[in-house]
DNA sequence: TCAATTCCAACGACTTTACTCGGAATTGAT
DNA sequence: ATCAATTCCGAGTAAAGTCGTTGGAATTGA
């Protein structure tokens, strides 16, 4: 029930941009150094996000990458199924995949119910958080340290 | 965000058990043929949660395994627990294996909550239910496959 | 021209997953 | 007492996934 690295570091990754959203830019150098990741492994992580249009790059001295959308925009959900695929608990549910209603047993149906609540409960928290909300947190917090 | 083989045919298999609670110990053989998956595979999920206490067995001829409680004390988080390790989607949030509140960087506290929420309602959907719930939706379905 | 940067393809070590295999110990039925 | 059914146990294993690293080509602003 974990989420990979790859999870992990591409929303840490965004959770940047959105904070620096509207100041240009932003290299690869800087996110990971800023997120302790390793630059190398996240590159690969925004290839596959740019390739999913969620963040637009520029190349040569002074590129680096964007959000491709303003932060309110832009899904913790969608990161995720970018990153780590389909967001289900098992692979029967998605739609793209699955073989039939029943997975081949009528039991199993009675299971499915679970499985489709615990979907919907996941899918429920990471699509009605955008990188604005994560914005926003940082925000806040960052006022309450200073008093 | 998937969970393994692991658990769904330890699901499966207590499942199967609390159909046939107080029908005196099932062998693995039954189970394995009515949930199709590999008996010697269950083999390994069913010692695990015998020896978390969930299951208890009767080795020998007419032996087999039976629930170690009735149906609606049993969880689907417990079992998920057991097979598939603690709840969460990152290891930072689990209690017994986080090094401090932070995760050593005060930023990732924002995305703290976010997971936490994430945990949350995986929790609250595998905690609420039992099998006796599962029992009643087979029974149900069986009512209207009937009709 | 050059340093900074993205882009691309491949490789590799390690872990996990999903099993299989072989056999010892136990037990009810005959 | 024997035997078949069954749990119990430890090991092995092939494939996939995870988490990166390495090396270099292409692009671009100063």
């Amino acid at each position: 029930m974990r989420i990979s690295t790859r999870g992990e570091y591409g929303v840490r990754a965004m959770f940047d941009l959105a904070i620096h959203y509207g100041q240009g830019p932003i290299s690869l150098k800087t996110i990971a150094e800023r997120q302790l990741v390793s630059e190398h492994y996240l590159e690969q992580l925004m290839a596959a996000l740019r390739r999913a249009g969620l963040v637009t790059s520029k190349r040569g001295a002074q590129g680096g990458y964007e959000l491709a959308d303003s932060p309110e925009q832009i899904r913790i959900g969608d990161i995720i199924r970018v990153l780590e695929g389909p967001i289900t608990p098992l692979d029967c549910l998605d739609v793209s995949t699955k073989t039939g209603p029943y997975c081949g047993q009528p039991e199993q149906c009675v299971l499915r119910g679970l499985w489709k609540s615990l979907q919907d409960s996941m899918e429920q928290v990471l699509d009605n958080t955008t990188l604005e909300d994560l914005r926003q947190d940082a925000f806040r917090l960052k006022v309450a340290e200073n008093r």
